[in-house]
DNA sequence: ATGGTTGCAAATGATTTGCAGAAGC
DNA sequence: GCTTCTGCAAATCATTTGCAACCAT
């Protein structure tokens, strides 16, 4: 995702409005590298704004999602969809026991398919997920 | 999945009873590599046996996926889980186009992630999806 | 016979939608 | 001032749960 500054300036160029809910939502969410569930993003904006509904907080993050701004990671942990403010092509670490999301941009090289195995796909990119323990759940 | 054999001795062995619900779920998942969703099986099911309820079928599909029988595959797609019967490892080849979703066991040989990127974790295992288009879609 | 299983209906949880009033531009 | 945006409440969708009748063992 980019700077709230430049995601202001993308929302001015679509004609969408510039609110205050909408302001505070890309400033959460620029610093934001833990990917938050809309309930996360919901609550912390209520310290700060307490009157904010949820529908306003869904229908952001609906909107970034389609300015590929922000990108659904749904196969993790059991409460609804989180978000990924890492647009770029990152891979995740994933803790089996506490659920912790961890991106990282490892240089894993291309990873090539064998073209035996490609199924007649054509490929765009690929992501890896790392299943395992985390420092903490490891004790 | 095991054989839908295999399966009816893992439940007797566990003191669970082999009714007709269950039996017609076996046969139909071992058959289906689809990733379908529990309503692809429910209606399936429904054209054999009309009064089977959509409880009976999520039940069945805890119950193997608690038995390590199924996978869920969580981040693919708009509506609902999707169940995956083969438990070995594997990856996936995803179609964005049409949310096809097809399992390929390449030999990737091990993606190793540098140590300097693994944040502490101890990694157990792995899963690649390959994003692309598939041949029906390339068109 | 008896305890697990089924199907129904109601409950839950996450997300979406409709709409009247509020507020950017 | 016109139109979009917000917050509320109701609607929807997927999944889970409670329970009385049912049926495998």
């Amino acid at each position: 995702m980019q700077s709230p500054e430049e995601i202001i300036a993308l929302y001015r160029k679509k004609g969408l409005r510039i609110t205050p809910q909408r302001q505070m939502i890309f400033s959460l969410l620029a610093e934001d590298h833990s990917h938050p569930t809309m309930e996360d993003i919901y609550q912390r904006l209520r310290t700060q704004m307490p009157d904010v509904s949820r529908s306003t907080v869904y229908k952001t993050l609906r909107e970034l999602i389609e300015m590929g701004e922000l990108l659904e990671v749904k196969d993790i942990g059991k409460k609804g969809i989180r978000y990924d403010v890492n647009t770029s092509v990152h891979h995740h670490l994933y803790c089996t026991q506490c659920h912790k999301l961890v991106d990282i941009e490892p240089d894993l090289g291309s990873i090539e398919l064998p073209d035996e195995d490609q199924k007649g796909f054509k490929i765009q990119r690929s992501q890896v997920t790392f299943f395992g323990l985390c420092s903490d759940c490891l004790d």
